[in-house]
DNA sequence: TGCATTGTTGCCATATTTAGAAACAATTAC
DNA sequence: GTAATTGTTTCTAAATATGGCAACAATGCA
């Protein structure tokens, strides 16, 4: 195997790891509030245009945002609605699992 | 800024890490089906029980799997369902997105 | 006890990712 | 045209992730 079936999977990968990063996390939420140009975000969250852009490159590869040229500024706008679920869905998975691993713990306390 | 709202998306981030590796899918695919150990999931996909280890233990460390001994073996199990749709909703996003651009590149050629 | 099975961890070499600065390209304004 | 603004690309160094192997730990069995 290790081909057989892992190709299925590495689209799916590829969407993940744009989202693997805390600054790109964060970009998208601003772009979610509303379009922004990338000097706009780099300000905002406090990077270089250059990490800016390549962030937004990489978001863009995913097919999570999508750019438009006006003038010299380049807006970036969300193109995936599913990507908030996922954000959302990635923070409720932490909160559930530390409730539950805590509870495990407190079982574990009582029964043993 | 740049610390100010990074830190609530570092967590997200290391869930999305988890995910963004085809190896680790595949592994979250078998254990859903059932739980299953660590030698098993390495003999299934084909890779060596110590890389299997690492990658199951990442997973883990998400709080996506949790572990269970049995004997000598270590069982693990799913933990977050949520998960699943996670990939199912990336799957989507990327067929969308495709579709998408497709559509849009057609258009543009029609319009202009 | 001695041995086999199962998992984890440590180590190492390699590959990928990242940030920052500078160079470069594209557009607008003068 | 020239300068200014905005983005992208390139290059480099540092950080991180990965796979494979060996060493080690834990459990079960004879």
């Amino acid at each position: 195997m290790k081909d057989q079936s892992l190709g299925r999977y590495e689209l799916k990968a590829e969407i993940f790891k744009a989202l693997a990063h805390p600054m790109r996390l964060l970009l998208l939420d601003k772009i979610k509030e509303r379009p922004r140009c990338v000097c706009e975000l780099a300000a905002e969250v406090g990077i270089d245009k250059s990490v800016a852009s390549k962030h937004l490159s990489q978001l863009k590869a995913a097919g999570l945002i999508e750019d438009e040229k006006r003038g010299t500024l380049v807006e970036y706008h969300l193109l995936a609605p599913c990507v908030l679920e996922l954000a959302a869905c990635a923070e409720a998975t932490i909160v559930e699992s530390r409730q539950k691993r805590l509870a495990m713990i407190t079982g574990k306390k009582r029964v043993g």
